[in-house]
RNA sequence: GGCGACGUACCCAAGUGGCUUAAGGGGACGCUCUGCAAAAGCGUUAUUCAUCGGUUCGAAUCCGAUCGUCGCCUCCA
């Protein structure tokens, strides 16, 4: 069974069918670097990361593009409040997103081009759509004609007239219709500036991502993924300036992230209830918010509350616990059938990416697996392998929710050593039924943070959460 | 005003016509194991899916109405 997922363009669950054999071509829109990155951006980001590795999992080589936007009016009018250049701006905020990008987990994309490094490309793109008259240049401003546009409004369901009827804003007069929009924006004395055919001034906000999706996965590519805001107008406007100039399909399949909420409301700054990815770094591990994220549907929102942090934290404990465990075991001769977990696995995460459904599979795995692993005979050792190699696959490699090192190498050969030095006096004591220097010993050192957990093949420990 | 999404247990959350008289996680309670704990396991916690009608042999799943929540309509992941 290939792969599902819904398309926004066709509103409907379809099988996914790669232009290229086990290929694909995905481009994901990124930051407009201004500010530091949201929880709600960091969701999206995440959640389009796991998309490209499960079709790594499932054995596709995947060609991942995320664009930096880094000019643009949100970035001129920050520069202008702090008075400082615009460079100056966009330079610290693309540091500081690839470094809290790295920090949540998030693998970096392949490529992660720039809008200012392709100012050729969109240069040339909005001269072709001017010569094939879908686009019009007043007073150093360039519109696109959306009248030139057929389809425009398919992916968001729109048309032209209700738009035109219901515009909150006032039109630029210059505009032949309401509904046009800015390619090119002339620049005002001070502010960056690009020369074009037509005047100097810097890219509209879409025109970019469909230059730079475009210029490194072709004309035509598989997935464009974002936020469920950018359906209209930014997606749909990069659709109407791609085919405008090319004639041919842009993304074959469109991919909307559902928003991360706040007290079942939108994030925002007037409201107070605004956090940014690396604020709730300092509070939770990032392995512990990706796991969060992933408990719900990637199209359904998300109420982010701590509560709901807490009890995800105790979720993974649980998923990491046998992580730990199962590589710890010794061996044994029960039978535990990985394969049919996996196949279990694949199904949910096959259809539309349902992680919720996949971590169910994952979750009665858990507890199958531990009621072998703590039985009498124990579990097999090639049935151990493949359970240790399937949750690296999953857990570590496709989540990044579970890390390998165990408490006892995580901590430095000194620790270690002391560790041994006081579980080895803590098991003589209990052999000689000395229990109140025993539980001394135990609950000396939950006061410091670790936690003694007495087996049937001795004492481990590690860190308390 | 236009367009769209959603409402499942104490909380979170899958399931969209028969495999489900509803997965999984958290919480709570009881039990097993343990010197006692912890961890793990077992059991209990929705005969019911916002409400009311309808279609059907059969509905949480389809249709209609009602109530409620939220999003988009050129700042926005």
């Amino acid at each position: 069974m290939p792969i599902a997922f819904y398309n926004t363009l066709s509103r409907t669950v379809e099988e996914f069918i790669p232009m290229h054999e086990a290929e694909v071509r995905m481009y994901t829109c990124g930051p407009t670097v201004y500010d530091y990155f949201h929880i709600g951006n960091a969701r999206s980001f995440v959640m389009s990361d796991i998309i490209r590795r499960y079709f790594e999992y499932r054995g596709y080589k995947v060609t991942y593009v995320m664009n930096i936007t880094d000019i643009d009016d949100k970035i001129i009018n920050r520069a202008n409040e702090q008075g400082v250049p615009s460079s100056d701006i966009a330079e610290k905020y693309t540091e500081a997103f690839l470094r809290d990008t790295a920090l949540f987990g998030i693998r970096p994309a392949d490529v992660h081009p720039r809008a200012t490094e392709t100012m050729e490309e969109i240069i040339a793109h909005i001269q072709g759509l001017i010569e094939r008259g879908a686009a019009y240049a007043v007073d150093g401003d360039v519109f696109f004609r959306v009248s030139a546009f057929d389809g425009y409004g398919k992916l968001s369901r729109k048309n032209i007239e209700d738009l035109v009827v219901g515009s909150r804003v006032e039109a630029d007069p210059r505009k032949e219709n309401p509904v046009d929009f800015a390619l090119w924006k002339s620049a005002k004395p001070g502010e960056p500036a690009w020369d074009a055919p037509w005047g100097s001034g810097r890219p509209g906000w879409h025109i970019e991502c469909s230059v730079m999706s475009q210029k490194f996965l072709g004309k035509s590519f598989d997935i464009h993924a974002g936020g469920n805001d950018l359906i209209f107008p930014h997606h749909e406007n990069e659709i109407a300036q791609s085919e405008a100039l090319t004639d041919a399909p842009f993304a074959r399949y469109w991919i909307h992230f559902g928003f991360l909420n706040i007290d079942n409301e939108k994030m925002s700054k007037s409201l107070g209830n605004f956090f940014t990815a690396r604020e709730i770094l300092e509070k939770y591990p990032a392995t512990v918010l990706r796991f969060y994220y992933l408990q719900t549907h990637y199209r359904s929102p998300l109420n982010f509350t701590p509560e709901g942090i807490e009890a995800a934290k105790t979720g993974l404990q649980k998923l990491q616990g046998l992580y730990d465990a199962v590589r710890a075991a010794v061996s044994g001769d029960g039978a535990f059938d990985v394969e049919a977990w996996e196949q279990r696995f694949i199904t949910a995460m096959d259809d539309d990416f349902n992680t919720p459904a996949g971590f169910g599979a994952l979750f009665e795995m858990v507890r199958d697996a531990n009621a072998v692993l703590r039985s009498d005979e124990g579990m097999a050792d090639a049935a151990r392998e493949k359970l240790a190699a399937f949750l690296r696959r999953t857990g570590v490699e496709l989540f990044g929710i579970l890390h390998e090192e165990t408490e006892e190498n995580a901590g430095g050969e000194a620790l270690d050593g002391v560790m041994r030095l006081l579980i080895d006096i803590r098991a003589e004591a209990r052999k000689d039924k000395q229990f109140a220097l025993s539980d001394r010993i135990r609950d000396g050192l939950k006061g410091l943070g670790i936690a003694l957990e007495d087996g049937r093949d001795g004492t481990t420990w590690k860190y308390n959460s």
